[in-house]
DNA sequence: GGTCGATTTTGATTTCAGTCAAGTTGGGTA
DNA sequence: TACCCAACTTGACTGAAATCAAAATCGACC
C-alpha cells in the first residue's frame, strides 16, 4: 500500500484539478489539501461499462470521478436492477457505504472514466488532524442527502414530463456548473438507464422525450440534448400543477 | 448560551437514556458520552403540530427524537406539502441542513416529543477532539444516505400494495429496535401523511389498506396495525413479481 | 461496408391509481 | 350529550403510464 509518487502522479494533483472546487478539496488550506494528496489515489481508466466496484464487495475506498461519468445501481431481490444515480467529474462515489462493512450498490462506468481513489481508513484517520477536510465531508454527505431527498420528491409526485424535465435541467445545472453548455450537452446514459432511474419504461421515455419536443422545449438527437425553451422547461419543472401556467 | 446543569438533565443523561444505542452517542467510550452530554440541550416538550423548526429558518442545530414522533417536509414551489420522513425515539433529524445556511424542511411533532437539541457548531467544534463521534456522525449520514436511497426505490418501481407493505414492515422493524412489538403498533401519522410521503392519495391509501387486510396479511383499527402474515408481507414487499409466490 | 445485437420508436390495449363526488366515522370540546 | 370538523371510506369514472407486439435505427465489430 506503500505508494510512490511519479511524474504524472503530481502533475495530476488534487492542486491543479479543475475540479478542485467540485470535489473534496474545495475550501480547503492549501496544506490541507497538500495532505488529502498524499492518500488519493490515482487508477487507470475504467472502460464503458467496467466496474469500479461491485455491490457486496468489501468497502475499503470512497472515489471521485475526474473525467467520463459513472452509474451506481443496486440488484433487487427479484433481480432487476435500479439506478440510484448518475455521477459527474467532481462527485464522490461510495459514502453510502461506510455504514456498514460492503458496498450496498455497484458503481459502473458509462463512459470511460479516469477516477481518483480515496481509502477511507486513511481519510478517516486525515481527517482527524484536519478540521477542514472534516468539515468538508459532513456538507459533501449532507449534500448528498438533500439530493436524494429532491429525487425522493420527483418520484413521488410527478409526471412523466415532470420527471424528464426536471432531469435535464438538473443535468443542465451540472453541466454548467464544469465549464459545458448549459443548453447543449450530450447524456452519458442509455434511455434505458434514465428510464429506470426516473422510475418510467423505455417506451414511456421515448414518448416523453417526443412531447417535449414537440411543445418546443427541447431539441433531440440521440444522445445529444438542446434545451430550446429554458423558461417553459422550468415552469414544467417546477410550478405550475395547472398547465395553464406551463403552457404560455 | 451558558448553560448550568439541572437535576432533571443529569438525571435524563446520555449515559441513561435507552435509547443510547440508536443514537448519537452509540459506541462511543464513556468518556465521549460525557463531552457529548456537555453541549446536549434538552427542550421542553414539543406537542402535537408544534415545529421544532421551519423550513427557511437559520441552521443552529441538529435535533434528536427522545420520545414521541416527528415528521420532516417541505413546502413545494407550487404550495403543496412534500413529506420526506417520520422519525422515531433515538433517530437525528437535520442533518440535510449542514450543506446550506438555513434549514431546508420543516420539523413538526405527530404526537407529544420531547427533543434533544444539539448545536451544530459546538458539535462540530466537541467532534474536531473527539474521533469516535467524528466517525459516529459520518455513519449516520451514511445510514440516511441508504435510507432515501430505499426510499428512491421503494417509490420509482413499487405497486400501492407494495409500498404499503414496504413502509409497515419499516415500522415494524424500527418499532422493534426500540424495544416494542414488532407485530402490533401504533402507526403516529395520518392517512394523509403517509399517502403523502408514499406518493398516494388518501383514497387510494384507504382501498390499499383494505385490500391488504381482505388478503389476511394485516389486520387495521385505525392506526392500530396488526401484522398478521409476516411472510406473505415480505414476499410481497420484496420478491416476487411474480404474483404467485405472493399468494401462496 | 456489411452484419448482428442492442437500443429506440411506434401503435394498440390494459391496468392501476388519480379524480370527483358523496357519505361515514371519530375525536375533541362546548 | 350533542355538535363539529377533520380524517377516512366508498363508488363511479378517467387518464397516464405500463404492457404487449413489432418495426426501425444505431453502433460496435468483423
Amino acid at each position: 500500500m506503500t505508494r510512490i509518487a511519479t511524474l504524472s502522479e503530481s502533475r495530476d494533483s488534487c492542486h491543479n484539478c479543475r475540479l478542485r472546487t467540485l470535489c473534496l478539496p474545495d475550501n480547503l488550506p492549501k496544506e490541507d489539501i497538500g495532505k488529502l494528496e498524499g492518500i488519493v489515489q490515482r487508477r487507470k481508466p475504467v472502460s464503458r461499462g467496467g466496474y469500479l466496484f461491485q455491490a457486496g464487495q468489501r468497502f475499503n475506498s470512497i472515489y471521485a470521478v475526474r473525467t467520463g461519468a459513472v452509474k451506481t445501481s443496486t440488484l433487487m431481490a427479484n433481480g432487476d436492477e435500479h439506478i440510484s444515480g448518475f455521477h459527474l467529474p467532481g462527485e464522490v462515489i461510495g459514502l453510502d457505504a461506510i455504514v456498514s462493512r460492503d458496498h450496498p450498490s455497484s458503481a459502473i462506468a458509462l463512459e470511460t472514466a479516469s477516477i481518483c481513489e480515496i481509502p477511507y481508513a486513511e481519510l478517516e484517520t486525515l481527517s482527524e488532524r484536519t478540521p477542514a477536510l472534516q468539515h468538508r465531508l459532513m456538507r459533501i454527505m449532507s449534500r448528498e442527502l438533500l439530493a436524494e431527498q429532491s429525487t425522493n420528491h420527483l418520484l413521488s409526485r410527478r409526471s412523466a414530463e415532470q420527471r424528464l424535465a426536471v432531469v435535464l435541467l438538473k443535468f443542465s445545472e451540472r453541466f454548467a456548473d464544469r465549464g459545458l453548455s448549459a443548453l447543449r450537452f450530450r447524456l452519458p446514459m442509455s434511455r434505458l438507464d434514465l428510464g429506470n432511474y426516473l422510475g418510467l419504461v423505455p417506451e414511456t421515455m421515448s414518448r416523453t422525450f417526443r412531447r417535449l419536443e414537440e411543445q418546443g422545449l427541447v431539441s433531440i438527437a440521440g444522445k445529444e440534448i438542446e434545451i430550446v425553451d429554458s423558461g417553459a422547461m422550468k415552469a414544467l419543472a417546477f410550478g405550475a400543477e395547472d398547465s395553464q401556467t406551463a403552457r404560455t
